[in-house]
DNA sequence: CTGAAAGCGCTAACAG
DNA sequence: CTGTTAGCGCTTTCAG
């Protein structure tokens, strides 16, 4: 079946487009009458309007752009569905991509998306994306954007990340405080704005603690996988004085790692304690459990979609755009693996 | 900086904003001295054409929606993650929702979204939804669709599956030939299809096997979750003649029991052997690894896109549109948990 | 209460 | 080679 128009419900009725238009909508100075008959007519015709039509007249598309590295990370997955929940709830829609970690894919599908007519994006940056002029230019058409997790300083934008820093820091002092003090830590890539941070919390902490930095306690991930989890505890096993807990940057990593040292012989956390980051589902289902600093992805989402909206509403009405910089906190979650007298398992 | 237009560019040559348009477009009969001007001023314009118009003139809109049950859900993940893939490569794009496992949020979301004017519908049922006019509706529209996963059989649409039944009648193979002859299962919710079809397929393997069915060996889900896995476990074991395996409908669920049955002190495999289905990353992580029937999420989406993108094609074409039922082989992935003489774990 | 007309921004057929 | 015209489908003054 054809589609409808106005039209064709209107000279189904020997009356104009413009009349039925306004029967519809129920404006208030229409004869019941033809409001009868247009909307049987129009029920009878299956009509909806055509989205397209409307919008361009409208000028408001109400959709936004999300761009994250991987759908399938979870913690990703996470912060989409957080994005889609806030922003149905405005009438928006979501148009979802991802940049695979590739500088380029993501600024080719930045392009793509804002050529589709989108209000606003919000985006976490690729590990490669070290310069966002491909961001600059989406400014420049006014185009509202928030970054969150991955952000860019260089970037007059709303952000929303972890307070990975704190977060860095509750670990290692949660690992200190119980006595550990050679504490590795195996930090994330070089330009991840929140993988410095991690590692800054980390070095503070010691710092705070009195504890001397070892460049040998510090192995640098590309990927950041379970892998390299697990060959930067066995390369931490090799040291002459090896340490005797690990903070990994992510929980992959720390889980690679518990591998690795279970296979060599040792004891978590007796021997070596391990905790990570990000406190995915899977930490409460491992033997021992994983300890880990809990950040919500769906709270992430949540937060930038309403500054995202916010700024989308200031836009429209002319008024004077204000960026804000959240920062949410992240609690650390022990467990198993990081705690020197075991305790009862939490559910 | 307010969004340039044709008209723009062309007041400022003093031209029409039609010249304009095919001097854009490269178009053979245009003087290249207007065309490098508009080309001149479109670039320093910032210029970029309206999206919308163009769609609305073209009469297409170039945009796929996609509901899923929870995009937080691992396997819908991957779905989603290979949609995207999928139809990016064609310069489409894609909207995204959740059902929540509601029905009647299904009802809205889908309504929403065509209401956006989408040129095709990818979705998953979700577990409460038995009726379904809600899609009905959508065909009228003359809207191709095609479900995977969770699909319904009275609706005449393209359709993706895993072959459940082939999966669970392997799985529940590869018990029964280890000699393991009291096998129970911990079935999903009555109305999705593809619970139903795990269900039959272990049926017909007891029955090939000769081995009777037995009413106390199975547990139905509600929600499918982790919990329920733990409860039914314990279940079993308080039987009087408690099974020797379990063939559970998910991995969560299977997990679950696993967790129910170590802390009742019964050793997995040796005591009870255990197998889940979809075969998530954390099967490789936990201890036992636990076994289970691998289906590819990504690939299901791949394919779903695939299907979709034709009769979207096919519609343009004024062709007759085909639907094909896509059934794609699961296989068993055997790991520690349903392994009776242990092998060498297999990263 | 309803029709006529203009226009959102772009494209395409037809002239010239 | 370029301008004119018409139209995608809808909304919204402005008349009447």
């Amino acid at each position: 079946m054809k589609r409808a128009t106005l039209r064709d419900i209107a000279e189904a009725l020997g009356i104009t487009a413009a009349t039925v238009s306004r029967a519809l909508k129920g404006y208030p100075d229409i004869s019941s009458r033809t409001k009868q008959a247009v909307l049987a007519v129009a029920d009878q015709l299956n009509y909806a309007p055509h989205p397209l039509a409307v919008k361009l007249r409208q000028q408001e598309y109400k959709v936004i752009g999300v761009v994250v590295p991987d759908i399938m990370h979870p913690f990703f997955s996470d912060i989409v569905s957080g994005i889609v929940d806030v922003v149905e709830q405005l009438g928006y829609h979501v148009m979802l991509s991802q940049s695979n970690e590739s500088y380029e894919k993501e600024v080719r599908v930045t392009q793509m998306l804002q050529a589709t007519g989108i209000d606003g994006l919000l985006m976490c940056l690729s590990n490669e994306t070290v310069t966002v002029d491909h961001l600059r230019t989406l400014r420049e058409y006014d185009l509202p954007i928030v970054l969150f997790d991955k952000i860019s300083l260089g970037l007059d934008v709303s952000t929303v990340v972890t307070n990975d820093f704190q977060g860095a820091y509750d670990a290692v002092t949660h690992l200190l405080q119980q006595g550990y003090t050679r504490v590795a830590h195996i930090k994330g890539p070089v330009h991840p704005e929140n993988s410095r941070q991690r590692f800054a919390g980390y070095r503070a902490a010691l710092a705070d603690y009195g504890v001397p930095f070892r460049p040998e306690y510090v192995a640098e991930c590309q990927a950041v996988t379970h892998a390299e989890g697990y060959a930067f505890a066995q390369q931490f096993l090799a040291l002459p004085e090896p340490p005797e807990a690990i903070f990994a940057v992510t929980d992959a990593v720390a889980i690679g790692a518990i591998g690795a040292l279970k296979e060599a012989g040792q004891r978590v956390p007796e021997d070596m304690a391990v905790i990570g980051f990000s406190n995915w589902t899977v930490c409460e289902l491992l033997e021992p459990t994983v300890s880990s600093v809990v950040q919500s992805g769906y709270d992430i989402g949540c937060r930038a979609s309403e500054l995202l909206l916010r700024e989308i509403q200031q836009l429209r009405d002319d008024q004077p755009r204000e960026h804000r910089h959240l920062v949410l906190n992240a609690a650390v979650k022990v467990r198993q693996s990081s705690q020197r007298t075991p305790a009862i398992t939490v559910a």
